[in-house]
DNA sequence: ATGTATAAGTTTCATTGAAAAACTGGTTGC
DNA sequence: GCAACCAGTTTTTCAATGAAACTTATACAT
């Protein structure tokens, strides 16, 4: 069984590199945001965030390359073009809550007015947690690493 | 009740811009991950990350100075200094587990031979979601914002 | 058809941050 | 005492960021 400590042939491996490729950029976190929030113009994203427009055309174009967001040419107005989330974007939700609730739990005085609510029942939403494959909810030390082929195994002592 | 859209005023005193200014600069999250797999020297996170060594003295101790680690001299070796995660650094492991299963998920060919799994059991943790408060999964399309003290009312009709 | 406004970018240039490598300074072990 | 070790700092070079002006295509009004 895998120790904690992941090996570091391994850590090149890892999905967290990946999506830092994608996400990891200044921008790109707040950019995804106001896509969540209904922004699809790159005025509106301009004028939200602030951002410097030669800034904002280059995160828009790699989060696109990236097959976060879609470009297209409103049919309307062909002057302006619709960015939206596709499903991969959409798939960064949990991320970016789980990143704003820490920070709201932590940041010091970020407690907004405005709160997130499931739209069903108008109550909060629940903090996100780590939960074991029986729904659990587990923490940092309740973890391990396995290799695939040896998986199912009960722990067998370490620690 | 509130629109799914946030207003623009509330958008600085959101969580997200706080936790992006501990974690949001590069390297930040790759230390912390380094952190969670027991990495705690200078020189382990030097070597294991590839990191040069001034950003990382600087990222360390920027970490340090948010709360995310603390920084204490080896009483063994005094040479060592020791660098660990504080609660609210470890409070960043279900942020730091989004992103990655996100990453593995989507970014092509990460799928590591390792495997987070429960250590009780030796199951793989179940992939992080987003839960209203009676513990249901919920997607982006099922939040709302709504303001603190309208909180409990049902949504009205509007979609 | 002409003129004006808008949308979505590019270009240019000054400033800031990151990377690599060499250097410092206190510990330790021999 | 001396070489090796650890945790940084300094220095220099190179890439990223940011602000402002410029460009292109479309729309709208006269």
């Amino acid at each position: 069984m895998g120790k904690l400590r992941e090996p570091l042939k391994d850590l090149a491996t890892c999905g967290l590199p990946a999506a830092l490729e994608v996400m990891g950029e200044r921008w790109s976190f707040l950019i995804l945001r106001a896509a969540f929030n209904g922004v699809y113009h790159f005025e509106e994203f301009s004028s939200q965030l602030g951002i410097a427009r030669n800034i904002l055309s280059n995160r828009l174009a790699k989060l696109v390359e990236h097959g976060v967001m879609v470009r297209q040419r409103c049919e309307d107005d062909r002057r302006k073009v619709h960015y939206c989330l596709t499903p991969k974007g959409e798939n960064l939700l949990p991320a970016m809550l789980a990143l704003r609730q820490w920070g709201e739990k932590f940041g010091g005085n970020v407690s907004s007015e405005l709160i997130l609510v499931d739209a069903r029942d108008g109550k909060p939403i629940a903090p996100i947690t780590i939960r074991a494959a029986d729904d659990r909810e587990i923490g940092w030390h309740d973890l391990a690493w396995m290799h695939r082929d040896e998986l199912g195994k009960k722990k067998p002592d370490c620690c």
